[in-house]
RNA sequence: GCCCCUGUAGCUCAAUGGAUAGAGCAUCUCCCUUCUAAGGAGGAGAUGAGGGUUCGAUUCCCCCCAGGGGCACCA
């Protein structure tokens, strides 16, 4: 149990309030936890305060609990709490912070999903990273993961490359991925003048749903292409993501789908396709007119695969936010099949990455390759380190931490000039703290920590408070789907230790053991941090 | 037209209904004969407008303004 779970358990004997708020001091000198728990339920604070001081297991860790402004009641910790804590961060090292909050849960992480036959853009790097950093924080909070990147490889898409590739006669098997797009661009260009072709892609990709075998030869090619492309990305980004099923598996599933929707009679005709009528949301497609399946049959089929296979307590999708109708029109539509009960379905709706002047849009060939933006910023950072290996996890890094210092749900204006963060609040920032902590203690002796208590300075408390909240931190940002409250977390700790680092020489003196503990003990928590948010920390740069 | 999200410093972002609204960039002043200056210390600078609920509102409610997203055959 952590310290601030040890607080709240014993505030809740006293206050008989079930889990009356507790959370960080807003200022030091309010000491380390405040609770509002006797405002709100207008008790009185100091007979609250009496009885917490009669809490052995609470004056073990508590030095002080005062009364304090409108009626808070504030925790000073002892500092032996604080030195017990440390030791246990170097004892488990990079497993500190571990839980088993999640255990004996299953959650499903659906993410990263680029579409086939386009460039992995920078738009889907939010869902790679976001999704990335939600699987590595589950797992260590006790969950079985489950990562599943839904390729967009099915739909109408493939009816517009079908028909393109058919009309101008090419081999399918020689396009780049960049040439597909391009075929892609070129029909919606041609579409603006003549909107009659729109019919020419829907039957198209009628004929791939019917199996037509020079149909699905050149999805083949395009998916295969596609595939190749994208591993070399996930490579560079040091992403592996557990399953990649995309629509297309899904596909063989989709009649028993339709029955079932429409034998529990939740499907209606209507100007002869298949809609879902909801009581609170618009309508969803289920089948189109000509018969064709929809996205939402798919993300069906998907979870009804999902269930079969690993029965999750947790579905969590990682997709951009101009998705939130469509995912809150499927949870509704796998409620009302009686398919999700108690299970809980969370979409984790990422903001857009748009330029100044609107949409990024791929249809008008609007967009900025991820790969483009990844070799810009190991460019950059190759000024301050030239080592290949350092400038690629530092360029690298800054893209990763840029996007995760942004709560999941804002916008991000996309900026060449912006985007490449390398000092300040930022990855390279991290990653240069961590490497400092191992500088230092690469020219220190073995050290332990000392029995007796160190007196200790300001910079060096501050430090070490905030050290040992870094498991309620993991917990919370987990419970939340928020990365960035992990992220923020990391660099104000950086930030502390680099205030201590530049006022105290660390090997000198009586305090010499203290600190190289503490430095270990950041050391450890800033790597660990760093690597659940997938960013790499290295040793020198 | 209807639904959802957002509006905080010059710019980019924080702040489970709490105390003195925190950072980064940019700007101004300082700090490397000292363990990594991709660093540190300090200055200046902000809640779109108006009501309401509350002991207390950036946060909740109402209205207005501004931006973004979505609303049946793209996903």
């Amino acid at each position: 149990m952590n310290l601030k779970d040890q607080i709240v358990s014993s505030l809740e004997k006293a206050s008989k309030v079930k889990n009356p708020n507790l959370e960080f001091a807003s200022h030091e000198e309010f000491g380390d936890y405040t609770t509002n728990v006797a405002l709100r339920n207008a008790t009185s604070a100091k007979d609250l305060v009496a009885k917490l001081q009669k809490d052995k297991d609470l004056t073990k860790i508590v030095e002080k609990i005062e009364v304090a402004g409108p009626g808070f009641i504030n925790f000073h910790l002892k500092k032996e709490a604080l030195l017990t804590e440390l030791a246990k961060v170097l004892k488990e090292k990079e497993d500190y912070g571990r839980s088993y909050e999640g255990k004996g849960k299953v959650v499903v992480i659906d993410y990263s999903a680029p579409n086939i036959a386009k460039r992995f853009s920078i738009g889907h790097l939010r869902s790679t990273i976001i999704g990335q950093a939600l699987y590595n924080l589950h797992k260590f909070t006790g969950y079985k993961v489950i990562g599943d990147n839904h390729l967009g490889d099915w739909g109408t898409q493939f009816g517009v490359l079908i028909y393109m590739v058919e009309k101008n006669k090419v081999d399918p098997t020689k396009l780049t991925v960049e040439e597909w797009e391009k075929l892609y661009v070129d029909f919606h260009t041609k579409l603006d003048s003549d909107p009659s072709l729109k019919e020419e892609a829907r039957h198209a990709f009628k004929r791939l749903e019917e199996a037509d075998p020079a149909a699905k030869a050149i999805w083949q090619a395009a998916y295969d292409t596609s595939l190749k492309e994208y591993q070399r990305l996930y490579d560079l980004l040091k992403v592996k993501i557990d399953y990649a099923y995309g629509e297309s598996f899904y596909e063989p599933m989709l009649d028993t789908i339709i029955k079932e929707v429409q034998s529990k009679k939740i499907a209606k005709e209507s100007q002869g396709a298949q809609i879902i009528e909801f009581k609170d949301l618009p309508p969803a497609m289920l089948v189109k007119s000509d018969g064709a399946t929809t996205y939402l049959t798919r993300d069906l089929a998907a979870i009804k695969y999902r269930i079969k296979t690993w029965n999750p307590d947790l579905f969590i999708y990682e997709v951009g936010a101009d998705q939130i109708l469509h995912f809150k029109q499927v949870f509704a539509t796998s409620r009302l099949l009686g398919w999700i009960k108690d299970q809980k379905m969370v979409h984790v709706a990422h903001g857009l990455v748009r330029f100044k002047e609107g949409k990024m849009s791929t249809r008008r060939g609007k967009t900025v390759k991820l790969e483009e933006v990844l070799k810009e910023a190991v460019e950059k950072a190759k000024e301050f380190n030239s080592d290949p290996k350092i400038s690629e996890l530092v360029g690298i890094g800054a893209i990763k931490y840029f996007d995760l210092i942004h709560e999941p749900q804002s916008e991000i204006i996309f900026d060449w000039s912006k985007i490449f963060v390398l000092e300040g609040k930022s990855g390279p920032y991290l990653q240069y703290t961590y490497a400092r902590t191992q500088s230092v203690l690469s020219k220190a002796k073995a050290n332990n920590l000392k029995k007796e208590t160190p007196s200790l300075n300001q910079e060096e408390l501050s430090t070490l408070r905030l050290l040992t909240r870094f498991p309620e931190v993991i917990s919370i940002s987990t419970k939340t789907y928020s990365p960035n409250i992990l992220a923020e977390y990391l660099f104000t700790l950086a930030q502390k230790y680099n205030a201590f680092y530049n006022k105290h020489k660390i090997i000198e003196g009586d305090n010499q053991d203290f600190r190289l503990a503490l430095t270990i003990g950041v050391g450890h928590v800033l790597k660990n941090g760093l690597n659940l948010l997938g960013i790499q920390a290295p040793q020198k740069m």
